[in-house]
This record gives C-alpha cells, sequence and structure tokens, in this order.
DNA sequence: ACGAATTGTGTTATGTTATTACATATGCTA
DNA sequence: TAGCATATGTAATAACATAACACAATTCGT
C-alpha cells in the first residue's frame, strides 16, 4: 500500500511524536514541508484512519501512530493519563471478543470499536 | 442530589430527546428557557457529566441522559448506528473487570473508561 | 444574623477543531 | 488521448469549547 506524500508526511510525523497529536500540531509541525491548510492535515489522516495506520483519540480530537504492526480488525484500545497525558495502545483479545459477542446479539454491525481508558498513569498516581 | 436551574433544564431536555445532542443543539431548545450563551451550557453539562446523570459520547461530541439508574463507577459504553445515529447504552460487567484487572497490573489508576462501538444498528443494516 | 467562602449565573469575546467549496493537478486505464 | 478517479492547494466558514470578568445566590461557621 502506497501513500501520497502528505500521508507519509503526517504518518512519518505521527510516528516521530511521542504524545498523541492534534490536527492543527501535525500543521504546525509540516509547515516547512510545505502543507499550509487543515484540510491537507485532516485528508491525509483521514486515509492513514482507514488504513489504521493511525487511531484517532476521540477524548483528545488527537491522533496517534498505530502501537502495533498492522491491524485491520477496527478494534483499538488506549489508557491516557489525564496528568502527563501518556498514552498507551493495547489489546485484550478477550474484550474484542465479549464486545463481537454483544454485537451479535444485538445483530449490530461493528466496524469500529474505541475503548478509552482515562485516568492516572503509574508514573503520575506515584505522586 | 439537588441540581440547580439551568442543570435541570439540561438533563430534562437530554432525558426528552430520543437522539444525542450536541452542546449547541441543547443552546438552541433552551433559549425560550433564557439560556443564550455556550458557558451556560457547558457548565451544567460538567456537573451533570460528574454526576454521572449524563454521558459525552467522545466521537459525536455530544450528550446522552444515562440510559440506567444510576451508575457511578465511570464507566460506560455504547452502540452508535452511523446511518440513522441511534445510540444504544449498554453495561458488560465482564469487560468492565477485563479493564479493572489490565490497570492493575499496569497500576494505572482508572477514572473513566468510555467503550463506542460504531457501525450500523439491526435496522439500518437490514435495508 | 453576619460575613466569608463557595458555587452558580450571565455575558462577551476568543480559542480550537473540522468541513465545505471550488479550482487545479496527477496518475491510471480504456 | 480522452476520461475517470484520486490527490492537492486555498480560502472561507462551520462546529465545538473555553477564558475572563462581574455579579447573584447559597452554604457555613461564628
Ligand atoms: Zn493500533
Ligand atoms: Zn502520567
Ligand atoms: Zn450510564
Ligand atoms: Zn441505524
Amino acid at each position: 500500500m502506497k501513500l501520497t506524500k502528505n500521508q507519509q508526511l503526517v504518518y512519518e510525523a505521527l510516528k516521530q511524536a511521542e504524545m498523541p497529536q492534534t490536527a492543527y500540531n501535525l500543521l504546525d509541525g509540516l509547515r516547512d514541508e510545505g502543507l499550509r491548510a487543515p484540510p491537507q492535515i485532516y485528508r491525509a489522516l483521514d486515509k492513514l484512519l482507514e488504513l489504521e495506520l493511525v487511531h484517532r483519540l476521540e477524548s483528545l480530537n488527537a491522533f496517534v501512530a498505530c502501537a502495533h504492526q498492522h491491524h485491520n480488525d477496527g478494534f483499538s484500545a488506549f489508557s491516557i493519563c489525564n496528568d502527563c497525558g501518556a498514552v498507551e495502545e493495547f489489546n485484550l483479545p478477550q474484550v474484542s471478543e465479549i464486545l463481537s459477542d454483544w454485537s451479535s446479539q444485538k445483530a449490530f454491525v461493528a466496524e469500529t470499536t474505541t475503548i478509552e481508558v482515562r485516568g492516572h498513569c503509574a508514573k503520575c498516581a506515584r505522586t
């Protein structure tokens, strides 16, 4: 799967970043590369989300590169520290399983499932 | 627990509504009651969220009244139809359990956990 | 009952996030 | 090489959320 220039720029920027980035963060960081307007960022993000190379953190309005090799099941789960902003992506097959079962029962056709656990990371909780 | 006038207005509006409402939807609906500016809505919502009488649907930037009697575990889960916008709140204790275990292992202190399953409801998927 | 502290309110202005609309360009394929 | 789908650049605008300030109401200890 070949990414276009803007898609690569945004993807690389997200992989470099150690923290979630908003669209406007990304835009600021990529001005030198010639990106100048929000749609350029959002369009690249749309494609990357579709490919699941990137996830959107709904509760932060921010984006991260997928921490795993590549998945295409539409499931993602994160813990997010309210103090330092650290984010960790995790995968709990049991949870996916239970949610799939629930969907089947309800005849709901799931496309994407997002889990966001907000609180305090080990480091911040210690203080 | 006693709600103030604005909090009651917003809460009632959300309970009446059969669909998730954005803050600006609520504002429009409550102009006749004297509410005129976004902060009045957002402040009421903040309080209602804190009491968990209301939930925020992160992926929609919208709000719903809690479908359950009252819970205070910070945990909520929804299915959201991308076609008709219908939302269903559900509760899967097993999932809460697994996520709690994961948090414990990671020494992550969870405050609120949100699950949003997006896709197509039974009715919309049939067509 | 009094004053202080806290909480809620009303309002204006502003900040942040995301999309619409339209013109142009690029790459593929019939 | 014409047509089509996809990508890009740009300006303008829409949608969502908060900051800051003045004032009113409520709570609580004395
Ligand atoms: Zn991932
Ligand atoms: Zn932290
Ligand atoms: Zn609830
Ligand atoms: Zn539906």
